[in-house]
DNA sequence: TAACAACGCTTTTTT
DNA sequence: AGCGTTGTTA
């Protein structure tokens, strides 16, 4: 007994135990890339659980993605000897509140079987309303309808509360979309991402008694990742934390990287404002990453104004210069990197251990032809989401709208699908009658049916699927749910329809479904599946073989590789031109700490390059290096030169005052293609 | 309604 | 360059 209570206390620095051992009271863990995060919140939630100041199921443990979830669940139960089945409050912020919504969606005038709908669904919802309402998309993208209905959210606004700005008369047009959008989603019973957050705060500040009894479940709140949070989930956190006090928060400003979608760094640098007696502990020692590599990612991170400041140390060796490399162009940088894993890094790394990680995800297709072409084993992480694939999508949405007959978008993704001659005419009809008498399309279609207003070639492609749905919906009560997907994909035609079409994509397609219906077996009930559908995007990567793994460096945050590469160190793609467009300074410290997340995952060795030229949507565009390039301190540093011509220093001293405007034909014509777009 | 052609937008990052 | 959306025609 007492040598299992030693056991996770004892592989700790002095600094890593103090985080764990006061339990009572705010606490602030800000904790440097490598520098034992996870493993000091882990152990602390152990630390809780053995010290039997709570049991498991009261400590609410939150995390931004579904990996982090993970990785905690299973390090916690390991260390708990497997004492513990679970933890049912660990998880992300949107699977928390889903969660807490489902048990009181009354509360929220919702029906506990809502669905959560994405990004996809939101954009069709929006192009809906848009379309009925006359809204003119060409003045204003769908998109950026969009993303503003999400700034609203993520501030914590419902339409109600948004004041709009007087300058602007767009602004209060969008606005009306919102509050169409928001009557909608109630109609067909569903939520979105940004929904689970807010509605779930709304429902604590106007039932008193729900907060209440979370506040006296959760007597520990533990945060990862909380430079990541934005307003409404720190609102969020403050509501439930409110009564016990009992919250501790770990996270990284230098690693903050999204604040394109609300994070703001505020709440962790303020965290001690708003909580009184905070406790703040340092991790500032780094065990991951050689002093070369920790040297160069500190010194690049130094340029950035805007830190609490750290001093990361290492007692490593200095190890592996960096690596620097010029290429010509991309073609030659995806060449010389696998060069450089088949030459020298194979023979002392698992491929596993190696990573590409890139700025944007469509860097990679470049790798992968690569790859491809010389035989060398690779994996995208992240990349092609299983869940986002077409037919999973038409699959889930068959389910979607079985288990809840609201489900609008749901139904309008597959009730033509394989065609049953039920086309936009009639779509249009439904849509109409919908809006005007607040029905779900199903309902109206119904009730149109009845009133025998449909055409009757439409009328008997319409009759059949509505008896299918309803037949349906009485087999899920006798069967699994996976059985029920075969049946589905069998009776509505959709398997037929994909076997019909003897390409190489259908049958991949077919492929996927199987894959599909293999995974809904590890769930105990329709429900729970597409709950896990909705929150999740992607099924489990698969680990096996050996393969180099291809991300996004926000992809990578959290993962660590022996031997890391980043490619196109170049100015307009990283540091990205567009979010330097959109945010100036501000987005130009957020890219560099991006770097910084990208340099720090190497454990042994890491390679920077550049390409002098790049193809870029059809045409070659010249480039010049990253200003990030010329941040790097020269002692951890080596340049190896791929180019052959006597003007290769010129890459490397660009002394580019960055503040006027850059004069490179390839900048140019960057500039002139978003002038371009902008009109 | 379905098939085909033309157009324009994309590719920053994600729950 | 490639894809999805929109417009035109059978």
């Amino acid at each position: 007994m007492e040598i299992s209570k030693q056991n996770y206390l004892d592989y700790l620095n002095k600094n890593q135990k103090e985080a764990i051992i006061g339990l009572d009271g705010p606490c602030l863990i800000v904790a440097g890339a490598g520098s034992g995060k996870t493993k000091v919140l882990t152990s602390r939630v152990v630390h809780i659980i053995k010290q039997k100041k709570a049991w498991p199921n009261q400590i609410l443990c939150v995390t931004f993605t579904n990996k982090a979830a993970k990785e905690m669940q299973n390090r916690v139960l390991k260390l708990l000897n497997q004492k513990t089945k679970s933890l049912p409050w660990l998880g992300t912020f949107h699977s928390v509140s889903a969660k807490i919504l489902r048990k009181h969606a009354q509360a929220v005038d919702l029906n506990s079987r809502f669905t959560i709908i994405d990004q996809e669904d939101q954009l069709r919802l929006i192009k809906n309303i848009c379309k009925a309402e006359n809204f003119d998309i060409k003045k204003i993208s769908p998109q950026f309808i969009l993303s503003l209905i999400n700034q609203w959210k993520n501030k914590g606004l419902l339409p109600r509360n948004v004041v709009t700005k007087k300058g602007l008369p767009l602004e209060k047009a969008i606005l009306n979309v919102y509050k169409f959008y928001q009557e909608r989603l109630k109609i067909l019973n569903s939520c979105d991402f940004g929904d689970l957050i807010l509605l779930c705060v709304k429902m604590f500040e106007n039932n008193p008694d729900i907060l209440e009894l979370y506040h006296n479940n959760f007597k520990y709140i533990l945060v990862d990742e909380y430079q990541d949070s934005n307003y409404i989930q720190s609102k969020w956190l403050n509501l439930l934390a409110k009564k016990n006090n009992n919250i501790c928060c770990v996270g990284d400003d230098d690693q903050s990287i999204y604040s394109w979608r609300g994070a703001e760094i505020k709440n962790f640098l303020d965290f001690s404002k708003i909580y009184k007696n905070t406790k703040i502990i340092k991790l500032e020692q780094n065990y991951r990453s050689t002093q070369n590599i920790l040297s160069a990612a500190s010194e690049l991170i130094s340029n950035n104004k805007d830190r609490m400041g750290k001093k990361l140390w290492t007692d490593s060796k200095d190890g592996e210069l960096v690596k620097l490399t010029c290429y010509k162009n991309g073609k030659e940088e995806a060449t010389g990197v696998s060069d450089i894993i088949e030459s020298k890094l194979k023979k002392k790394y698992s491929l596993n251990n190696i990573a590409i990680l890139v700025r944007a995800i469509f860097q990679t297709r470049e790798f992968e032809e690569r790859f491809l072409k010389i035989g060398m084993g690779y994996r995208v992480v992240g990349g092609t989401k299983f869940y986002e694939r077409a037919e999973i999508k038409d699959s889930v949405a068959f389910l979607r709208i079985v288990n809840q007959k609201n489900d609008d978008l749901a139904f309008e993704r597959i009730i033509n699908v394989p065609k049953r001659s039920i086309g936009d005419g009639a779509l249009k009809q439904f849509h109409e009658w919908g809006r005007k008498n607040k029905k779900s399309l199903e309902n109206s279609a119904v009730e149109l049916l009845q009133l025998d207003k449909i055409k009757p070639k439409t009328k008997l492609g319409l009759l059949k699927i509505l008896n299918l749905f309803n037949k349906w919906r009485s087999d899920l009560k006798k069967k699994k749910h996976y059985e029920l997907m075969e049946i589905i994909l069998d009776e509505s035609g959709y398997s037929k329809m994909l076997k019909g079409k003897k390409d190489l994509e259908s049958e991949g397609r077919l492929e996927n479904l199987k894959e599909l219906i293999k995974g809904m077996r590890d769930f105990d009930n329709l429900q729970s599946f597409l709950e896990h559908v909705a929150l999740a995007t992607s099924i489990d990567q698969d680990w096996n073989g050996q393969k180099v793994n291809l991300m996004t460096m926000h992809g990578a945050k959290g993962l660590e590789f022996d031997a890391v590469f980043l490619p196109g160190w170049e100015e307009g793609l990283f540091p990205h031109q567009k979010s330097l467009e959109e945010k100036g300074d501000l987005a130009l410290e957020e890219e560099r700490r991006l770097a910084y997340v990208g340099v720090t995952r190497a454990k042994k060795e890491s390679f920077i390059s550049f390409a002098m030229n790049r193809l870029y949507r059809g045409d070659w565009v010249d480039s010049l290096a990253s200003r990030f390039i010329n941040e790097l301190p020269e002692k951890n540093i080596k340049k190896e030169d791929q180019i052959e011509s006597s003007n290769e220093d010129l890459f490397f001293n660009q002394d580019i005052d960055y503040s006027e405007g850059i004069r490179s034909p390839g900048w140019a014509r960057l500039q002139k293609k978003n002038l371009k777009r902008i009109k």
